[in-house]
DNA sequence: TTATCATCGTTCACCAATTGAACATGGTCA
DNA sequence: TGACCATGTTCAATTGGTGAACGATGATAA
């Protein structure tokens, strides 16, 4: 399935590097190549990204996963509200460290 | 499966209160009942955990499920490498806080 | 006592998610 | 041309998790 972890990761990778293969795109992001096809396509699906054929990098054969407009917007907005998520769990964690000193004190 | 975050924290709460259903278990680690039982079983195969059927608790039905000489020096392993791994985790947040942050400026 | 009820631990058929081997396609090079 | 390699696609198989159903046991009421 595809989570708003994955929506995010996959735009950012690509949007930094559009000419890359699924294959890599899922060992960056820890994931199995039947995932990292599945996510992809839908994304592609939903307009966020566009395979392109036109291929002027150095690999020759694959695609281009090139971000839309719509895909480029979706990533911002995506970032914002991973941050706000990454600061709660942040502060979260800190409450827990704390417990867990205090339990190793005891 | 049983992780070490699971067999930390069933030890945990069983050794704060030793009588406690699977149900009860369960829901507090928000997990499944069969999932809870088998994690449990497999603490009580490794000799962590002693099913006790003297009760003289208020629930009269049941186990009481005590912590063995070995389950109690085992949570207190598992406390100090869940604290470490907590601190890195923390650590590394703040890394992706920023880079997030950073990204959200761009 | 007997019947009923509630709660417990246990089981396991079912479902969803994930995996990666196998395949088809197309570009590259000798 | 033919052999080769990297790519995207597929899908049977595995894994992990779920919770309804069941049998057992103690509490309660008749």
């Amino acid at each position: 399935m595809l989570t708003d972890e994955y929506r995010y990761k996959i735009l950012k990778e690509l949007q930094q590097d559009p000419d890359l293969s699924q294959r890599e795109l899922a060992k960056r992001l820890g994931i199995s190549l039947g995932k990292a096809n599945f996510c992809l396509k839908a994304l592609i699906e939903k307009g966020s990204i566009k395979a392109d054929n036109f291929k002027n990098s150095a690999n020759k054969t694959g695609y281009l996963y090139l971000l839309t407009p719509k895909g480029i917007e979706e990533k911002v907005t995506l970032t914002q509200r991973f941050l706000q998520r990454k600061i709660a769990e942040y502060e979260a964690l800190e409450q827990e460290i704390e417990q867990l000193r205090r339990e190793v004190k005891a």
